[in-house]
RNA sequence: GCGCCCGUAGCUCAAUGGAUAGAGCAUCUGACUACGAAUCAGAAGGCUGGAGGUUCGAGUCCUUCCGGGCGCGCCA
């Protein structure tokens, strides 16, 4: 249940109220009224700016507004009490067994919980990842890969249809430059000496066992060839021999696409053909000659007629290039044929994950998308920025060019998949993201994957200790579902409480917004709340949750535990976290 | 030069257009023979880069300036 939409459906009947009996004026907007948590709890549960916004409509001011409306709000059956504050909000208290009854919301739907119908199986492809087959997985690509996949999570929990897909490029040059590379690996593993990788080769120690495994493969069949004659299948061997070593680092952190998407395939089958066909079709397509770029110096700037794309009839600040002046397919044309091969697929809401430093994509690639679907389909690219790299403060450079660069395999070595999942998620997407080695290895509070995974093996902790003591079934669905929720009546118990039913509603607003660190965020604050009502208990033997003389009470607090445990451990999965159920080491 | 992103506590960062801008770290003061202290309680810390504007209300939206990052040919 997300509650502050269901309050929302409350709030707009009370209103309908007021205008069926004729104290309101028809024909009044709700689309501004919201109803949110205030930001200072000491306001209530829940407030709505109902008066604020339709005041002008209704011709009064918003407190008297506020005056109208309140009584029949304070009807509702959940809502105890209630008051008009500041400027005209509408605060609202909640009654006790309100927030208690969702305790049992929870109980009942296990990880389920925070599951909703908001994306009505709408089809929807996650695009992350698609690196090149160059070489192996390194921290560059990583954190794009957590975002992509922890977004498709959650799309996939609030009722989207999703489609997980990586896209590669294996018919430009950087395929052939990877043949190459091969090739001299290659004449290695048969006994040739290789002294140093020439410039414009990818130096990586990993091709010497591509080289090998080609090697071994095919002997020495290309060894006297011209290259012409071993360029395409060294290629192709090394393409997939790369996309296999990509899949197993992707593993690593538990990441799977469903759909790969290659670039030769999109040529050889005629996608790309059409997807000019169509754009020409349209009348999109004309010749003609482009300005030069203002404000930069080209000194080799000629004017020459071209094949463009009308894309500045849908926003692009110029029309584009899709064909070269030799007439050869401009490079942006096979990315328009994808994203036509997936508008073609059926999918309304397209999804890129990018680094920043691919800034000009999406004002070039949203055209292409509204020409080929007639506006039907929305692109959204999520830029997430990059990660430096630190070890114990000091930045560590990378640099592709001399091989030094650490792999996505190194960090989960050093820090584990877990680790390296929740930290891409500590900072909104578009955000630099600063990733010291020492800090996220540390066990404390300053590291916060260990801080909520703490939590949920504290809660499992008394859960096994309740079993032990008691017996297995005081823990059943049966046993927590009749619990005397209502002795929970504390105010940390109750807080606690609060924020679990906000769960629903956090994870379809991180869904909606496609921001996954909400849902690492979320979790910290509710593992805070936890460690801090278990810290009650240190004080006060009362608090505790285990208590030998109060089996109702105990059992009440087991399922407020059980509770916490599942929203975390639901929580964590969702961003690809293992709960663990234990953490000494 | 143009476009996109960013500028919030000493540091690293949060905050669907809402009320008194929040956490962690660092600093200072406290709490462990334990339902696991990998934790908790408290103190201190701010003109949200500057100036205008829109709004009942702006860290958030618009304009402009300052400062940082990235991108910008028919290259991939």
């Amino acid at each position: 249940m997300n509650i502050y939409r269901y309050f929302q459906t409350v709030v707009l009947s009370a209103l309908q109220g007021l205008v069926s009996s004729g104290e309101l004026p028809e024909g009044l907007d709700p689309a501004r009224v919201t109803v949110e948590a205030p930001r200072d709890v000491g306001h209530g549960d829940l407030a709505t700016n109902a008066a604020m916004v339709l005041a002008k409509a209704a011709g009064k001011k918003p407190r008297e507004l506020a005056e109208l409306l309140l009584p029949s709000l304070l009807a509702h059956p959940d809502i105890a009490n209630g008051d008009i504050a500041g400027p005209g909000f509408i605060n609202l208290r909640l009654t006790e067994d309100f927030w208690r009854e969702r305790l049992k919301d929870i109980i009942v739907a296990g990880e389920r919980y925070g599951d909703s119908d908001d994306g009505h199986g709408k089809r929807i492809n996650v695009e992350y990842v698609s690196a090149n087959p160059t070489g192996p997985m390194h921290a560059g690509h990583v954190r794009g890969a957590v975002i992509g996949d922890s977004v498709a999570n959650l799309l996939a929990k609030v009722g989207y249809d999703v489609t997980r897909e990586y896209y590669f490029n294996d018919a430009g040059s950087q395929v052939d430059v990877l043949a190459r590379s091969t090739y001299l690996r290659y004449r290695e593993a048969l006994g040739e000496e290789i002294r140093e990788i020439p410039e414009g080769l990818y130096p990586g120690e990993y091709l010497r066992d591509v080289g090998r495994a080609l090697a071994t493969r095919d002997g020495a069949k290309w060894l006297n060839e011209p290259e012409e004659a071993w360029l395409a299948p060294v290629r192709d061997f090394s393409v997939s021999y790369i996309m296999r070593l990509i899949g197993a680092d992707l593993d690593l952190i538990g990441i799977k696409h469903d759909v790969f998407t290659n670039e030769r395939e999109l040529i050889d089958n005629g996608t790309l053909d059409k997807a000019f066909e169509i754009l020409d079709d349209k009348g999109l397509i004309y010749i003609g000659t482009l300005p030069p770029p203002r404000g930069k110096i080209m000194e080799d700037w000629e004017p020459v007629p071209l094949t463009l794309f009308r894309s500045s009839l849908f926003g692009d600040s110029t029309d584009r290039p899709l064909k070269k002046r030799d007439g050869a397919w401009a490079y942006i044309m096979p990315d328009f044929a994808y994203h036509y091969d997936k508008i073609r697929r059926g999918f309304e809401l397209i999804i890129n994950v990018l680094g920043t430093d691919h800034g000009g994509y999406a004002e070039r690639m949203r055209p292409a998308v509204a020409a080929f679907s007639d506006g039907k389909a929305t692109l959204d690219v999520i830029f997430n920025g990059i990660v430096k790299i630190y070890n114990r403060g000091e930045l560590v450079k990378l640099s592709k060019r001399s091989g030094n660069l650490i792999t996505l395999r190194e960090m989960v070595e050093q820090v584990g998949a877990d680790a390296v999942r929740f930290f891409m998620l500590t900072r909104t997407p578009e955000s630099e993201l600063d990733f010291d080695f020492a800090k996220v290895t540390e066990q404390s509070k300053d590291n916060p994957v260990f801080y909520v995974q703490y939590a949920h093996a504290r809660c499992r902790s008394v859960l096994r200790l309740a079993a032990e003591q008691y017996s297995s079934d005081i823990l059943g669905a049966e046993s927590l579902l009749d619990a005397q929720t209502g002795r929970l009546d504390s105010p940390e118990e109750l807080d606690l409480i609060r924020r679990m039913a906000a769960w629903p509603a956090v994870v379809s607003g991180a869904a909606e917004s496609h921001e996954p660190h909400k849902i690492a965020f979320y979790l910290y604050d509710l593992a805070a709340a936890f460690h801090q009502l278990w810290a009650k208990g240190k004080d006060n033997a009362t608090l505790r949750f285990l208590l030998e003389n109060d089996p109702s009470l105990t059992i009440a607090r087991l399922a407020l535990v059980q509770a916490v445990a599942t929203v975390i451990a639901s929580g964590l999965r969702l961003i690809g976290v293992d709960p663990a159920e234990e953490l000494r080491s």
